[in-house]
Formats: C-alpha cells, sequence, structure tokens
DNA sequence: TTTTTTATTAATCATTTGTTTAATTCATGT
DNA sequence: ACATGAATTAAACAAATGATTAATAAAAAA
C-alpha cells in the first residue's frame, strides 16, 4: 500500500478545485478536469462515482478549511477586540490574496444550494465567538455604539471581503495590474481595522 | 405593424434574464428558457441567433440599467455628501431587495469575461462624479479622513450590498425568512450613512 | 511464481444541448 | 380575395457531455 490518498485522486481534486473555482460548476466538464489533471476521464468516476459528487467533496473540504482559519481568529481567548480586528483583516486578506477566487465561487454556488453551508459546524460558531463577546461587553461599557451584532459581524466581513469580489471593476477603474491591485488591498489590511473601530467607537 | 418589440421577444428577455440571474450562464439551457417564456425553442435563434448573443443584450440592459441608477444619486448637485450617503443607501438597498440576485450575478460572470463591463460608460463615472469631489472637499476642508477616494467608495458600496450577497448564510446564522432578512435590511437603510459619517469623520 | 486485487486505458452509450431546417400558419398590404 | 413576407412549429442534426464497459496493466497477496 502507497498513501491513503493516491496519487491521481489528488491530482483529479486539484484540478477540479481550480477549475470549479474558475468557472463553477456547470461550466467545468469532466473532459476539462480529465485534461487538467492528465487522468484518464473514467479515473474520475473510479474514484469519486459522479462529477457531482466530486465537486460536493471540495466544496466542502473548501469552505471546512476556509471557516476554520475564520474562526481561530475570533475564538483567541488571550486577544483584544482591536487586536481580533487587526489580526483578522490581516488573515483574512492574506488568504483571499492566496485564493482570490474563492469569495465570488463560494457565495455563487451557495445560492443555489445553501443546503451545503447547513452541514458545516462552525458555521454558526461566529455569533457565539469571543469576538462578538468583546463587542457586546464594549457596547455595556458604553465604549462602542450598539447595534446587532450581526450588523458588526457583517460589516466587518463585507468591507474586507467585497472588494476582492469587485477586483474585475475595480482593476478597469483604476488601471491596475493584478499586482497593482494586491498592492492595494495589503495597505489596505492596516486601514480596515482603524475604520471599523472609528465607526463603532462613541 | 404592432410594437417594435414583438410579444414573443419580450417573453423570452424576461424568462431568459430571470434564469440568468437564478442559475447563471452555463446552468441555463435554452429549452429552459422556452419552456420558462412559453414560446417555441427555434424562436430563440430567430430573434437572438444564439444563446450567447441573448446573454450579452441582456447583460449589458441590466448593467445599464444598474449604473444609470447609482450615477444619478452620485451626481446630483443639490445634495451634501451626507444627504447623497442617506439617499443611495437607501434607493440601492431598495433596488437590490427588488432584485436580489443581481449583484452576485453581475460579480460572478464579469469575472469571466470583464470586457462586457468595459464597455459601459458609465463606468469609471463614479471616481468623477460629485459625490467623490464632495469628499475630497471635505478632506480639504480637515472635514474628514484622507483616504485613497476608491477605498471610500469601495467602503460604502461593500457595506451596502455585500450583505446580499451573504444572505443565504445570514439568513441561516440568524434564522431568519427571507421577509425577515427584508425587513433587517430596511432598518439597516437607515443605519449605513451613519456608519460612513462616523467612520471618515475626523 | 501464481493468484488476486487494484488501477488504468480506449472505446462506447445514452442524454443533453445549441442550432438549423423545412413546412405551416398568421398578418399585412394591394 | 390574393400574394408576400414575417412568425411559428415540429423534427432533426451534430457536437458535447456525464457515465459505463470490457480489456489490459500494475501492484499486492498467496
Amino acid at each position: 500500500m502507497k498513501n491513503n490518498y493516491s496519487d491521481t485522486e489528488i491530482k483529479i481534486k486539484d484540478a477540479a478545485k481550480s477549475l470549479f473555482l474558475k468557472k463553477g460548476y456547470s461550466a467545468t466538464t469532466t473532459r476539462d478536469i480529465a485534461r487538467e489533471s492528465d487522468i484518464n476521464l473514467a479515473m474520475l468516476n473510479y474514484y469519486f462515482r459522479s462529477k457531482r459528487k466530486l465537486f460536493e467533496i471540495i466544496m466542502f473540504e473548501t469552505l471546512y478549511e476556509f471557516l476554520s482559519k475564520m474562526v481561530e481568529v475570533y475564538n483567541d481567548e488571550k486577544t483584544s477586540l482591536e487586536q481580533k480586528l487587526k489580526l483578522c483583516s490581516e488573515k483574512y486578506i492574506d488568504m483571499i490574496i492566496a485564493e482570490p477566487l474563492l469569495p465570488t465561487f463560494v457565495l455563487n454556488e451557495l445560492k443555489n444550494n445553501p443546503t451545503s453551508f447547513l452541514k458545516m459546524p462552525t458555521t454558526k460558531m461566529i455569533m457565539k465567538s469571543n469576538f462578538v463577546a468583546q463587542y457586546k461587553e464594549g457596547v455595556k461599557k458604553g465604549i462602542y455604539i450598539k447595534v446587532d451584532p450581526i450588523h458588526f459581524v457583517t460589516n466587518v466581513l463585507s468591507i474586507i471581503v467585497f472588494p476582492f469580489m469587485c477586483s474585475p471593476i475595480i482593476m478597469k477603474i483604476e488601471n491596475l495590474s493584478k499586482k497593482d491591485f494586491n498592492i492595494m488591498m495589503t495597505k489596505r489590511k492596516k486601514l480596515i481595522p482603524a475604520w471599523i473601530i472609528q465607526m463603532i467607537k462613541k
């Protein structure tokens, strides 16, 4: 026995993930995946039974990895809210620069079957995280302006994630290359925490 | 002669738009469109030559309508920046509630061919609008914190648009129906301008 | 080695999908 | 009423697509 996951199995998954992210589920054909991963078409069904099954596995793993990294920051007991803001701005933007197609892909495919998200255990954890608790505490102490925590969390994620989904527009308007855009986002990392603090501070 | 646009032509476009928004270009078949609009399959090619051509027409019209409405607010000479913020928060959220699938659809399809956006005349106008000019003026007067205007515009749009793209997640986390979600967004309309002001005010 | 299980291949199947064709119906102008 | 062009229909075509099969090669177990 070699590895638990065979070479071809990994090759298929890697190619499929790349293609699904780039073109979406429907526009990606099994032959695309076979060509890109340089395996025989039949191997896809041999290892994964069907295109749909392969997609679901990739979707689950991608979401799981993404959400795990998120929860990590939100639940750190040692850091203050303001430190968390800095950390998550930094971390998320680095994550998305490394995989810029992920947000649009996830939100787009989610629209079609929100069930796959339901299965994720970490989904609801954000609202029960230390991050939200610290914000509520700040409100109680009179330091922060009070709003429904869901708005607060949404605002933070909006400002971090949305610019990447608009990247084609921003690049067009500002005449930026992909590299330029990433530089802009890297600078933005440091601006975001201040904006959020400013936004909630009394 | 009846109308300039025949009945069937409109029926096809309406059905196609609805389906493209819901399922995207690739997942929508010409037979889907024919069934939904209750016309013969051949009529699609008779009026629009091809599925791609039909898509491009719909994409253009949808984008044009959307951007036109946007520019309208941004370029009003009579209103202050703070009034504009209120107006556009109100207007955009109403627009998106009326067509909630539009943002995800546009940003997703744009990723595949950013060219269609290039064609839109109104695209670059936002950065040269009265809205941005007023912000810059506020910075010069020392009222507002200085950042690159593209960040400012991005932040405003992020906070307005992104929550809709996340609606499946928000609804899941908060246990909301679609109606509940819209109520939440309607309340949010009034919160956003204050947040933005707070964010940029010295 | 021999046997048995696993992995890989090329060819094929059955649908689906975008598009076209040829025949028919409908509307309009004369 | 008739002729002409436009609109509509059912049927068909060719290519693409997800999936399977049967044969072969490679690896593991005996």
